[in-house]
Order: C-alpha cells, then structure tokens, then sequence
DNA sequence: CGAATTTGACCGGCGC
DNA sequence: GCGCCGGTCAAATTCG
C-alpha cells in the first residue's frame, strides 16, 4: 500500500520469483564489517560473480545476546547506545536492479521512517526487523543515478530463523546467499549446494 | 478491531 | 556556538 500496487500475490519470500517484468539481479554488492567500512569499493561496474558472498557474518555476533534491551519496549532513551561501534557489528549493504524496493528476504519488516538525504533526491526508508528480540534494521535506498536500483543495506544479524523456513535449495536463476548471511553463520546450511 | 503504515518532529553527532 | 545531516520515535491514519 504506497508504490504502486501488488505486482504479485506470490511475493511472499523469494525476491527470484519477484516477476518476469521485474529484472532482478544483483549488480553490485558491498559488505561492511564492524570496523570495514569503504564506500569507496562501489563500483559503477564491477560485476563481480555475484554469486557468493555469504562469507561475512562470520565474527562472534552469531550470539547476539549481550545487552539485548529493547525487550519490552519501555527502552526509549535510557540506555542503547553507549558505544557507537558496540553493537553494530554487521553492516551489508547490496545493490539491486529491481522495481521495487521492499525485497522480502523470508524476514518480516516493519518501516519506522522515510527520510530524504541530501545526496539523493529519492527518499531513504528504514525498516527494523518485526521479530521478538532481533534488532537488525534495514535501510533502503534508490539509486541515486539509476533509479531503476535499489541499495538495500542490512545492519545487525538476524538471532532467530526465518518466520518462514526459506527453501533456497533450488535457486534455478542464481543463489542470493546474501539472503541467507543474515541468518548463517550458525546452523542452517546456507551456501553450499 | 488489530496491526501495520504514514508523516512530522525531535534528538544527537559532526563540521565549520 | 550554530548549522546541517541523518536517524529514530511518536501519534495518527489506514488497511486487512
């Protein structure tokens, strides 16, 4: 209810099934580590194999844990961000070519704000994971050049499963791992096949 | 009716 | 010290 309308009643999970109309592929993809982040590797073309990049989730965050606040929801501004690099310790940012922005990768989310940055004339929105005890947010952005791309950047790790168990056993067109660093770097096979 | 979404305002940080 | 930018929350509204 706010792009245009619903392009597919399918669109429950996998972006791959997005539609025929909608090219989805991904061009360009960055991945920000705690303490790695360069803008600067974006590429107006790398093109890389764009295949598997579901490398990074790899450090200690796969716990989680730690100072989960939030619970509960009375957490406003009493405690949360002490450190600035405390918690932030994912940050994944992908470029796709797609029509639509909301690339439902098996998590639910919830948008908390549109906002409009000063180096793009197209709003930025911000979704935050719906999930009882995952923090992870997600920024969407369009291209700034290319409308017709999306940047979508992940921040946190998911610490729980899909709501749905996503079955990305059988990607035909290609394996987004990226879909599925988010809830790697633990159980769950992930990449691989 | 409930939940999700919307827009605006507020806050914090950084730069100059 | 002030201004700017980005980010988040809150309340209101709408959709399902």
């Amino acid at each position: 209810m706010n792009f245009n309308e619903n392009p597919n009643p399918n669109w429950t999970h996998f972006p791959a099934n997005i539609d025929p109309l909608a090219e989805f592929e991904l061009s360009d993809y960055l991945v920000f580590e705690d303490g790695v982040d360069q803008f600067n590797s974006l590429s107006p073309q790398s093109l890389m194999s764009s295949e598997n990049f579901a490398a990074i989730g790899g450090t200690g965050a796969a716990s989680s844990t730690e100072t989960s606040n939030m619970s509960g929801a009375t957490s406003r501004n009493t405690n949360m961000q002490k450190n600035k690099m405390d918690q932030v310790g994912h940050r994944v940012a992908f470029r796709t070519k797609s029509e639509l922005e909301v690339m439902d990768d098996g998590f639910k989310w919830r948008k908390y704000g549109k906002k409009s940055v000063k180096n793009s004339p197209n709003p930025r929105n911000y979704y935050k994971c719906s999930s009882g005890g995952c923090n992870v947010k997600k920024r969407v952005e369009r291209d700034r050049d290319d409308s017709s791309y999306v940047i979508t950047t992940y921040d946190g790790v998911h610490n729980h499963e899909s709501p749905s168990v996503v079955y990305y056993n059988q990607m035909p067109l290609m394996a987004p791992n990226a879909w599925n660093l988010q809830a790697s770097s633990h159980s769950h096979s992930s990449c691989s096949s």
